[in-house]
RNA sequence: UGGGGUGUCGUCAAGUGGUAAGACACGGGCUUUUGGAGCCCGCAUUCGGAGGUUCGAAUCCUCCCACCCCAGCCA
C-alpha cells in the first residue's frame, strides 16, 4: 500500500511503545521483563516472550528483567529456576543484575495488603471454597456477598494478622478484595487475595504461611520493577482491569499491561500439563527429549539458539489466535545450519559396495570441502579404497522412473571421489536379500570430475568400509500425526494422535573417521541427508550417538510420492 | 439470552479511506560434484457474511455469523 518499503512495519506492541516514546511517557523509558513461574521447563512457546520482551528492550534502549513468578510454593523448585536461567541465557540474553523474585516483594505485597484493608478496600472471609465459588454466581448470574463482607477495619486487621501469624488452618480464612460482586467480569467478584498455605517455599522457606495470589502480586511487581509495558498473555486480558485497580488503589506506578496471543506450533502440544504428562507418561524420555518443543529437548535436538530467535521473529506478534506451521520452525534451522554446519558422509543403511577394479591393498586420500556455503571452513582429506557402503536407499534392481542414483549397469559419481558403474549384485542364496554389490571405477575421474563431457545424473555419499566407524542415529520425527493434536473436540485425547515413529534408532550406521573426536552438541550436515549434532547426553568417544535434527529438503521423495507405484512389492519408504 | 477478545492466501502476517507487503508452504524454470543450497517466475480482482456511507472501503456505520478466553484459596 502506501507504506514507504524503507520502514519496516511495527507490530502492534512495538507501535504501542513507539507512540508512548513519542509522547514521553515514562519520561522515554521502556522497561519490560520476562516473568516465568518456576514451576517447569520453558518451550518455545516462551521464547517467543522472552525475545519479545528482551528484544523491544534492546530495540527501544530500554532494560529487560528477569523475574521469578514464585507465589505458589507447592508447585515450585529451585530445579526449574536454574534450568530457566540456563535456557534464557542459552537463547542469548542478559538480565545483567536484573534477576527479581516475586518473593522478593512479599513484605511489601503484605503492607499492601494492610493498606487496602485500612481503606476498607479488603475483607478476611470465613467462607470455604466452595462457598466462595458458589457465591462467586456464574457467567450469567450475578455473586452474592460474602456475610463476613462488612467486617470492621480493626477486625479484618487482627485477623489478617492472625492469618499471618499462622493461628489458621489452609483454607479456613482468605483476604478478599472489596470490589464488585455483581461484576460481568468474574475476576471483579471480590478477587482473592492471599490465601493460608502452610508450605515452606523454595526461597523464602517458613517464613510465610500466607502467600498472596497471582493477581494481587503481578502489577505490584512490575509497579516496584518499574515495567513500563507488561507483556502478557490473551488470557490475561480479562485480568486488566483488577491489574489496574489495585495499582490505582495503592497510588503506585502504573505499567501498562499489554496481551499478545501465545504460540501454537503444529504437530507438538504446548501446554505445560500435556507436557508433564508426556514426560511423567514415560511417552518421551525426559524434558530434554529432542522430540518436545521444550528449549532443553530443542538444543538437545541440535536447534540454534539463533535458529530460534530467527523463528520468534519471523512469526511476528498479534492477537490473533494462531497456529504457526512447524514448517516454518524447520525452515529456521536449515536456513541457520546450511550457513555453519561442516559437511561429513554418514550412511545410515550401509549396503557393502566392492570396487572390483581397485587395488586390494591400496587406501588413498581424497579432498572434500567442508562447506561449499564457506570456502572459508576449508577442506578436509577423505580416504577410500577397495569396499566402501553406500546408502542401501540409493541402489535400486528395478528403478523407476526419474531414480538417478545407482541400478545394475548405471554409473554414478561418488561425492569427492570417482565414477562408479554397477556391474554385479550378490544376494543371500535363500532369502534373496541383497548383501553386496560390485562396481568399478574410472581412476580417470578421480575428484569426481570427468573431462570427456560424459554426465553423470546422481551423486552419492560413501564412506570407506575399513576407515569407517560405527554409530548409533536417531531420527526423530513430529511427535504428533495430527496437526493440531490438542483439538480433542472429537472426544479424543490428545495422547492419541502421538506418532509412533516419531524416534526411529539405527545402531549400525557407519560414519567418515573424522567424527571419531565430535564434541557433544556439534552440529553437523550428513551429505544429502539432513542437519544432524553428537548427543550431549549418551554421545562418547566409544560410542557415537547423534541426533537427527531436521531432515534437508528432499525433491525426490516429493516426486516419488506423487509417481504411481508401477510394481506391487516396492520397497516403502522406511519410516 | 454475562463480559472480554479475534476474524486478510494452505500457515503466519503487513495494511489505520485512495484502490491487497513480506515470509513459510506449494507449483514451474535456471543452475548445481548434496535430487541440498542459490537464482528467477507464478501463487488473495479480494479482506468472515449482508447491507449502508463515500468519487473511492480490508479500513467508517449497521446488523448478522464463526472461533477463542473467563465461574482456582493456579499462574
Amino acid at each position: 500500500m502506501n507504506t514507504p518499503d524503507s520502514t519496516p512495519s511495527l507490530d502492534f506492541i512495538r507501535s504501542i511503545i513507539s507512540e508512548d516514546l513519542k509522547a514521553n511517557k515514562n519520561k522515554g523509558q521502556v522497561h519490560t521483563r520476562f516473568p516465568p513461574e518456576p514451576n517447569g521447563y520453558l518451550h518455545i512457546g516462551h521464547a517467543k516472550s522472552i525475545c519479545l520482551n528482551f528484544g523491544i528492550a534492546t530495540e527501544f534502549g530500554g532494560l529487560c528483567n528477569l523475574r521469578f513468578d514464585d507465589t505458589n510454593p507447592i508447585k515450585e523448585e529451585e530445579e526449574f529456576v536454574e534450568s530457566i536461567k540456563k535456557d534464557v541465557r542459552w537463547l542469548g540474553f542478559d538480565w545483567e543484575d536484573r534477576l527479581y523474585y516475586a518473593s522478593d516483594y512479599f513484605d511489601q505485597l503484605y503492607e499492601y495488603a494492610i493498606q487496602l484493608i485500612k481503606n476498607g478496600k479488603a475483607y478476611v472471609d470465613d467462607l470455604t471454597a466452595d462457598e466462595i465459588r458458589e457465591y462467586r454466581g456464574t457467567l450469567t448470574e450475578p455473586g452474592r456477598e460474602s456475610p463476613y463482607r462488612t467486617r470492621s477495619v480493626e477486625e479484618n486487621l487482627d485477623l489478617f494478622a492472625r492469618m499471618r501469624a499462622g493461628e489458621f488452618k489452609d483454607g479456613s480464612r482468605v483476604l478478599r478484595a472489596k470490589i464488585h460482586m455483581a461484576s460481568p467480569n468474574l475476576n471483579m467478584r471480590d478477587p482473592v487475595l492471599y490465601r493460608v498455605l502452610h508450605a515452606a517455599h523454595h526461597r523464602t522457606g517458613k517464613k510465610w504461611c500466607i502467600y498472596p495470589m497471582y493477581d494481587f502480586t503481578h502489577g505490584q511487581s512490575d509497579s516496584i520493577e518499574g515495567i513500563t509495558h507488561s507483556l502478557c498473555t490473551l488470557e490475561f486480558e480479562d485480568h486488566r482491569p483488577l491489574y489496574d485497580w489495585f495499582v490505582n488503589e495503592l497510588k503506585i506506578f502504573t505499567p501498562q499491561q499489554i496481551e499478545f496471543a501465545r504460540l501454537n506450533l503444529s504437530y507438538t502440544v504446548m501446554s505445560k500439563r500435556k507436557l508433564m504428562e508426556l514426560v511423567e507418561g514415560g511417552y518421551v524420555t525426559g524434558w530434554d527429549d529432542p522430540r518436545l518443543p521444550t528449549i532443553s529437548g530443542m538444543r538437545r535436538r541440535g536447534y540454534t539458539a539463533e535458529s530460534i530467535r530467527n523463528f520468534c521473529e519471523r512469526i511476528g506478534v498479534a492477537k490473533r489466535g494462531s497456529m504457526v506451521d512447524m514448517a516454518l520452525l524447520e525452515y529456521s534451522i536449515r536456513e541457520d545450519m546450511n550457513k555453519r554446519a561442516q559437511r561429513v558422509m554418514a550412511v545410515l543403511r550401509p549396503i557393502r559396495v566392492v570396487i572390483d577394479n581397485y587395488p586390494e591393498d591400496e587406501t588413498e586420500y581424497l579432498d572434500a570441502e567442508n562447506n561449499p556455503e564457506d570456502p572459508g571452513m576449508g577442506s578436509r582429506k577423505l580416504p577410500f579404497s577397495r569396499v566402501l557402503f553406500i546408502e542401501r536407499d540409493d541402489f535400486r534392481e528395478d528403478p523407476p522412473k526419474k531414480f538417478f542414483r545407482l541400478a545394475p549397469g548405471r554409473e554414478v559419481r561418488l561425492k569427492h571421489a570417482y565414477y562408479i558403474k554397477c556391474k554385479g549384485m550378490v544376494k543371500d542364496e535363500k532369502t534373496g536379500e541383497l548383501i553386496e554389490l560390485h562396481c568399478t571405477y574410472d581412476p580417470k575421474t578421480r575428484g569426481g570430475w570427468s573431462d570427456d563431457g560424459r554426465k553423470v545424473r546422481g551423486t552419492l555419499h560413501w564412506v570407506s568400509a575399513a576407515h569407517s566407524i560405527e554409530a548409533e542415529v536417531r531420527l526423530y520425527d513430529h511427535l504428533f500425526l495430527k496437526p493440531n493434536p490438542s483439538d480433542e473436540k472429537d472426544g479424543s485425547d490428545f495422547k492419541d494422535h502421538l506418532n509412533p515413529n516419531s524416534l526411529e534408532t539405527l545402531t549400525s550406521c557407519r560414519v567418515e573417521p573424522t567424527l571419531a573426536d565430535a564434541a557433544p552438541g556439534m552440529g553437523l550436515q550428513f551429505l544429502r541427508l539432513g542437519y544432524f549434532c553428537v548427543d550431549s547426553v549418551d554421545s562418547s568417544t566409544n560410542r557415537l550417538v547423534f541426533n537427527r535434527t531436521v531432515t534437508l529438503r528432499d525433491t525426490w521423495a516429493k516426486i516419488e510420492k506423487t509417481q504411481k507405484p508401477k510394481m506391487p512389492g516396492k520397497r516403502k519408504k522406511a519410516v
